[in-house]
DNA sequence: ATCTCCCGCCATATG
DNA sequence: CATATGGCGGGAGAT
């Protein structure tokens, strides 16, 4: 609430603080040097309030509000003193600081409001604010490019901007992260490290080159933008340029902290990684320092948005200036609704989505420009039968589900997936489930719960990879090779969105659709044994050295309890298996012509199948959540933090059990009765070339997010899995005791008798259309058994790669900041207490 | 000396 | 073709 108040406050201010007169455009003489012997007169005191301030302008970023008073203080002066002394007397040479990318940075941002509302929807006009900000377009386009990578803004047209705010955020960091993770991120980094670290004793041989290569080869040979769907780039046509690096660094530099432990990456290890990834080894220096140049700048704007700070990390080598994230935490991919399903009603304010409706689809079919989505009036049609739906259920009184649990959970989450899909998939999926699907009223009340019950499944994978891991161990139940790329052939590229199911993607190759019927990129919500999760503490200290970081500033260290806040969370879960995944990514080129191929392909798939479902989007965030800024905003440490580590982390003691006790939640394969539905040509709406589409990513993102498997049940179902097909069981549960025994069945809409502790297959008639499911589920209840011992769990996660006493990972230098060993798993304060629960 | 990173030339992309 | 973008790296202020 107060963000706002503030920000507008701010704005006006900064907006009339640079002095009209000040300084002519060009750069000014850089004499000065003003005699040192200044006498305290109001002006000195002015000047020293600069000199003072402005140095730690971007690092007090951090306290918000002091720095905002301590800049409107000091912009009164500036202005007090421009009063009292007029002209003559040249106020402060801006001493390069003062023209920091930082602070321009500062004022650009102070000018539009974080969390912009539909109807304030700002534009930013490059010319006015280069001449507002009394700076060169050139500096402008570091501070957009930037903003521009994180979704913070997207260019409308020449000099046209838009200014998004925060509202993307966690839909970008989400999907930056995973992005990341596919990267392999954290192996590259472990390997620059470990190369440096081999350097010490046999400076010459490139030996590791091999290493470098076997993983670099293999890697993405160039990943480009990521996209969000809804913020795509305009010009669909400069997709696929080298344009854009500076966006694309800054992804990746966002990627680096977002994947690594402790959320700390030193310039070095980030130029070295965004080098390697364009040309291997090619340690050129002059590239080298051109990198570090471009980081820094990054780095600048990053730290204005308080996303990051400077930090650093001393190791034998000395010491080295590197970054720290104090951005917003990326929460776990896990549905939306989790906040409101914490309360006993699940349905979200009504009031809110409503008024955003229109909003809602503007942000979805980014206006102007040739439609790249046909349908806007049925999807807002779609949108608001959802609400009515919402509505109802709201008063309808709530009539608690009851039934075993095994059941409960089984046709939970199943009416989640319907539930997703309708949400997130689009109107003609949706129009699908409605017409075929029986669905009770209260579905979204169920469907509720069991998201939550979902999130316990899939936390309940041990998808946690602490830091180091050492890469030729793979552990045991790493479906290693998960993906063959013949079967990659669907790339479903699934951008969630944390607090509301906002704008996913479906991205589908048509040219390898009929692939699809052979395949289910994984069909289960959560799969993977908790074998890993023994198997997390690391080792392999060796090549980490230890890393001390201390505050880049000497501010105060106040202990805020904000920045702990924002810091934990952290321990969550980290997909292991991503590590493992393919990285198979398809080309620019493909996406240029991705839908020219739709096209073809359509007609040569003939009457079997015209479907491709390449984009619906529903931002929903802006329907459901529109005024909900004050939680997702970057102050939300407070209340919203506090609930997420019930769900972030598996050692929360949601669905505590140990290793052992950790058996399985296979989501039921389905054997699906043909059905053809055959889809106008024109429905087939255009693919939004999500800049970014990686193959294996459905993977992942069946693992990360029940949605997707919701999405490729749909796949599967509308017509791409051909009658009696057995979707074969995803391999990465092929480990899985996948006992398919008895058979009850059960007829009846929704009706099943999946019994407690029992697996049997179960037939389930669902609609007026006869739609026949039949369900090979094996629900191993054991899953969700309670545990009594949830901090076992919880050390065995927190084991420091020394050993048990290798200290506290977290301690304190004398002056009071922290001091971060790497190396160690980084376990904030906060997290620590939650988990002592 | 090293860390930062501003400045603005100039190649490209856009319209 | 005129502008808008933005890659790039020299070199200077900050430490």
């Amino acid at each position: 609430v107060k963000t706002p108040l503030k920000q507008a406050a701010t704005s006006q201010v900064v907006l009339t603080e640079r002095q009209p007169d000040c300084q002519p455009l060009t750069t000014p003489p850089k004499p000065k040097e003003t005699s040192p012997a200044e006498p305290w007169t109001p002006t000195s005191n002015l000047k020293m309030l600069i000199t003072a301030a402005s140095p730690e302008i971007r690092s007090r970023e951090q306290r918000k509000q002091l720095s905002d008073s301590s800049t409107e203080v000091l912009q009164a002066k500036h202005c007090l003193q421009e009063h009292l002394l007029g002209d003559k007397y040249e106020k402060s040479q801006p001493s390069r600081k003062e023209k920091s990318l930082g602070l321009l940075c500062h004022k650009f941002l102070a000018r539009y409001p974080d969390y912009p509302s539909a109807a304030q929807k700002s534009y930013i006009c490059l010319d006015e604010v280069t001449e507002e900000l009394h700076v060169e377009r050139r500096r402008i386009y570091d501070i957009v490019n930037v903003l521009e990578s994180l979704h913070m803004v997207s260019r409308l047209a020449r000099n046209k901007y838009i200014w998004h705010g925060r509202h993307n955020l966690p839909q970008t960091l989400q999907a930056l992260k995973k992005v990341g993770e596919e990267n392999k991120y954290i192996q590259q980094i472990q390997m620059i490290k470990k190369r440096e670290y081999e350097h010490e004793f046999d400076p010459d041989s490139e030996k590791n080159e091999e290493t470098a290569s076997s993983l670099g080869s293999s890697e993405q040979s160039e990943m480009s933008f990521v996209e969000l769907p809804g913020v795509e780039f305009h010009a669909a046509s400069v997709n696929g340029r080298k344009y854009k690096s500076l966006r694309v660094m800054s992804q990746k530099f966002v990627m680096l902290f977002l994947v690594s432990t402790p959320q700390i990456v030193s310039l070095e290890v980030a130029a070295k990684i965004l080098i390697g990834e364009d040309q291997l080894e090619d340690l050129d220096k002059s590239k080298f320092k051109t990198k570090i140049r471009r980081l820094y700048d990054i780095a600048n704007v990053l730290s204005s948005l308080k996303f990051i700070k400077k930090v650093h990390v001393t190791e034998e080598r000395g010491r080295k200036p590197a970054f720290k994230w104090t951005g917003p935490e990326v929460l776990p991919n896990i549905q939306d609704t989790k906040l409101e399903a914490t309360s006993t009603t699940c349905s979200p304010p009504i009031s809110e989505s409503v008024p955003s409706k229109e909003h809602c689809s503007k942000n979805l079919f980014p206006s102007k420009g040739k439609q790249n989505f046909t349908r806007h009036s049925s999807l807002i049609k779609l949108v608001k039968s959802i609400e009515n739906d919402r509505r109802k259920i709201q008063s309808a009184p709530t009539s608690p589900v009851k039934m075993s649990t095994s059941r409960y959970l089984f046709l939970s989450l199943f009416l989640s997936q319907i539930q997703s899909c309708i949400k997130y998939v689009g109107l003609h999926w949706a129009i699908l489930f409605k017409q075929f699907f029986y669905i009770p009223e209260n579905w979204q009340e169920i469907t509720c719960q069991s998201e939550e019950m979902q999130m316990k499944c899939a936390l309940s994978s041990p998808e946690a990879l602490p830091e180091p891991e050492p890469p030729q161990q793979p552990t045991p139940s790493q479906p290693l090779g998960v993906c063959p790329a013949s079967h990659s052939s669907v790339s479903l590229v699934i951008l969630p969105h944390p607090h509301s199911g906002v704008s996913y993607a479906i991205y589908l190759h048509p040219s390898q659709a009929h692939t699809v019927t052979t395949y289910s990129p994984g069909f289960m919500l959560q799969p993977l044994p908790c074998a890993n999760v023994t198997g997390i503490k690391s080792n392999n200290s060796k090549v980490l050295n230890k890393i001390t970081t201390e505050e880049g500033d000497n501010q105060i260290a106040t202990a805020e309890p904000t920045k702990l806040l924002a810091a934990e969370e952290r321990p969550e879960m980290k997909s292991e298996t991503s590590s493992q995944r393919c990285l198979k990514r398809s080309q620019a080129l493909q996406e240029n012509n991705l839908i020219k191929r739709h096209r073809g392909d359509e007609e040569s798939l003939g009457t079997s199948l015209t479907f491709f479902p390449s984009g619906y989007l529903i931002p929903l965030t802006h329907c459901t959540h529109g005024t909900k800024a004050d939680c997702s905003n970057k102050e939300r440490a407070g209340m919203c933090s506090l609930q997420h580590p019930t769900y972030s982390s598996p050692i929360t003691g949601v669905i505590p059990m140990t290793a052992s006790e950790l058996k399985t939640v296979n989501i039921p394969a389905f054997h699906i009765t043909p059905l053809n539905i055959m889809l106008s040509p024109n429905s087939v709406p255009a693919a939004p070339v999500l800049g970014n589409s990686c193959l294996s990513s459905s993977n992942a993102s069946s693992a990360q997010n029940p949605s997707s498997s919701a999405l490729n049940f749909m796949l599967q179902h509308i017509g791409l899995i051909p009658a009696g097909v057995q979707v074969p069981a995803n391999p990465v549960l092929q480990h899985v005791p996948v006992s398919s025994q008895a058979e009850s069945t059960s007829h009846s809409s929704g009706n099943t008798n999946v019994q407690e502790g029992k697996v049997g297959t179960n037939i389930l008639h669902l609609g007026p259309a006869g739609l026949k499911f039949t369900f090979i589920p094996s629900f191993q209840l054991s899953a969700l058994k309670e545990t009594q011992e949830p901090q076992a769990v919880t050390e065995s996660f927190f084991r420091t790669p020394g050993g048990p006493d290798s200290g506290s990972s977290l301690s304190t230098n004398s002056d009071g900041t922290e001091r971060i060993s790497q190396g160690t798993l980084y376990i904030p304060q906060r997290k620590l207490e939650v988990l002592e629960d």
